[in-house]
DNA sequence: AATTAGCACTCGACAAGGAAGAGTGCTAAT
DNA sequence: ATTAGCACTCTTCCTTGTCGAGTGCTAATT
């Protein structure tokens, strides 16, 4: 009870909607996605076959809005549905649906068009996301939450200075330049680099760190510096659950007509720009599974007044996930999104099976 | 004669400004970009200490327009630059300016703070000039125009894939997944980059399809499938001349007032979503030095109607240069962008010297 | 009891009209 | 060469009125 007065759900004690109600909620949710404008009792009839006066779904929909399922923007017009009647519009009524076949092959044959380069796997993702749904994609790139020691490499560049490049296990590649105070040639560093291949190897950083692990404690000296830098790059890498976040389409937004106003926009540029803000979301969508819809902010994130998230999370849990998911106006087309966003996810999957396996 | 009528240049032929005509021009414009709105003959009286009444200045006012200096939006509105009006004043009337010595100071510290990591090094960049101009900041990475080769390392990763890692001269890191159809494990492929590493280092792509080289000739099976895909991933990192464009501050352009149509904006949004327009721009950029200023789309770009860029190149020319700059309205505040976009390519280009000698 | 026709009422969108004010261009005087 | 003065132009803003869309309610109908 006290939970439903706050934030009003879709709760047991609401009695259930009658068939036709059901029937006009859907139909409603759809004509406004569609055409943007409240929707009138008329339009209703006109365009639903339920066989009614416009005066029956002036009280029906009346009943709606009492429900909390529609709002009413002012008196005399149309109704449009709350977050509440979006809510129920993707859970009850929408049904699952599946991307055209036609789609689906030309988004299948894009994927086995591609090298295997994880850079192009995620923008090749971002845009057929964007595409697809015809709004603002997010892609992040798969991660595994324990980082472990693949391979290292130092190679000589300049002066005193090297790039080190570190593999983890996952397949992400980080590289850093070191400066080391006596100048070293290449084949002192190769040397390096094999010994600390073979010693490193497979460890995480807790192993890494182990005191008991004499081999690695012995080392000393611009070595020594080296194991920590892996160590500090590693240990970077577990903690940003998501790293970098491709994006793709933000034009699909700005040209829907309620971002007209550009106050709104503003929002949202602000909001895509926000690495902080869109890795909290995006993390919180990495740990569940399936997908999810986030609909105008719901949840802890009022940043999002008027947009709503499709995301879902793809690849092996905790060895090498991540997110993807679109950005829409709160008037979405959501059976699109949903089942764009889920097909590209099965597509990731198993790209992300077939290389980590 | 024919060149200056085609497209309205400050040529020779134009009566010089009187220093008092100089004077009123650089005041409007220095008012127009702080206020947004049109300058009256009235508000130019008095801000400015000319000692001459409203009356001369409207026909000065006029005279400037005359000259294609000044524009009016409608009759009994005040005036407006022209695209030649801000290029005169950007070349004439401006001054060399330089960032205030905080400013400066607050640059440099945030420079030295960050480790050595191309990708931060881009990042702060970017968002110490979206900072600074109170503009949108696009950066590209330093980057060879002839890739030469420097190491290769090849790792096992799974079943029949291998990750290749690829470093050029420049310090780019190119990576990607290789099938390799007999299982090999990671010390035959450390062998078999080893013996690459020995025979390609210093190489252009020219000198490795040599066919004079009898040693790489002499390759067979899939040693000469992974050179292959190294000259491929050469040969395009020489053709791409900007990879990847760094961008920060996108919201600063939407605040602005001209902005605040919808319309405008989009056309903004759709600008810097389009990789291979701003390729096009910055690689022009890439090739000239010095500080460059595109002001509402003159030149070869009318897709750039109503934004202005400052742009300069930065780092060792054709062996490590890149490009860096801002992108703001035409009414930009220009002496801030260009000191900020001046100070920070110094900046970047005493620290490519650093890591590239 | 559910549905519907009918009707009064509300409210936004739009156009027309008009006053206010900002700013110009021109002319004649200095 | 400069300037005061003034008529003229155009935008902005407010008011007013009309139109139409759409609702909510009531009473009649099935």
């Amino acid at each position: 009870m006290s939970e439903s007065d706050s934030v009003k759900q879709i709760a047991p004690q609401d009695p259930p909607l009658t068939p036709r109600q059901r029937e006009v909620l859907r139909i409603l949710v759809e004509e406004y996605v569609a055409t943007a404008t409240p929707v009138a009792s008329g339009t209703l009839q006109r365009i639903s076959d339920l066989g009614v006066s416009s005066a029956t779904l002036r009280n029906e929909l009346a009943v709606l809005e009492e429900l909390g399922y529609l709002e009413q923007p002012h008196t005399s017009a149309g109704r449009v549905p709350s977050l509440r009647g979006y809510r129920y519009f993707v859970e009850q009524l929408m049904g699952q649906q599946d991307l055209p076949a036609p789609e689906r092959r030309m988004i299948m044959h894009q994927f086995h068009q591609i090298r295997l380069n994880l850079d192009q796997w995620m923008e090749l993702t971002a845009a057929v996301l964007a595409q697809t749904s015809q709004a603002a994609a997010l892609v992040t790139p798969p991660h595994a939450n324990r980082a472990q020691f693949k391979h290292l490499e130092l190679i000589s560049t300049h002066d005193a200075l090297c790039l080190m490049i570190l593999v983890l296990q996952d397949g992400s590649v980080h590289q850093e330049m070191l400066t080391v105070t006596p100048e070293l040639d290449q084949e002192t560093l190769s040397a390096a680099s094999g010994q600390l291949n073979a010693l490193l190897v497979g460890l995480t950083v807790d192993e890494i760190n182990d005191p008991n692990r004499a081999a690695l404690q012995g080392l000393t000296g611009w070595k020594r510096q080296v194991l920590k830098r892996v160590v500090s790059l590693m240990d970077a890498a577990e903690k940003t659950a998501v790293d970098q976040i491709y994006r793709d389409g933000l034009m699909n937004i700005f040209s829907q007509p309620e971002f007209q106003d550009a106050s709104r926009s503003l929002q949202v540029v602000e909001m895509m720009e926000r690495q902080q803000l869109l890795q909290r979301i995006l993390q919180r969508a990495l740990d569940t599974s399936g997908v999810q819809i986030i609909i105008g902010g719901e949840g802890p994130f009022d940043e999002l007044y008027d947009v709503s998230l499709v995301l879902s999370s793809y690849g092996i849990p905790n060895r090498a996930s991540g997110v993807l998911g679109v950005l829409g106006p709160t008037r979405m087309h959501y059976g699109r999104a949903i089942s764009a966003v889920r097909y590209v996810a099965q597509m990731l999957d198993s790209l992300v099976k077939d290389v980590y396996g």
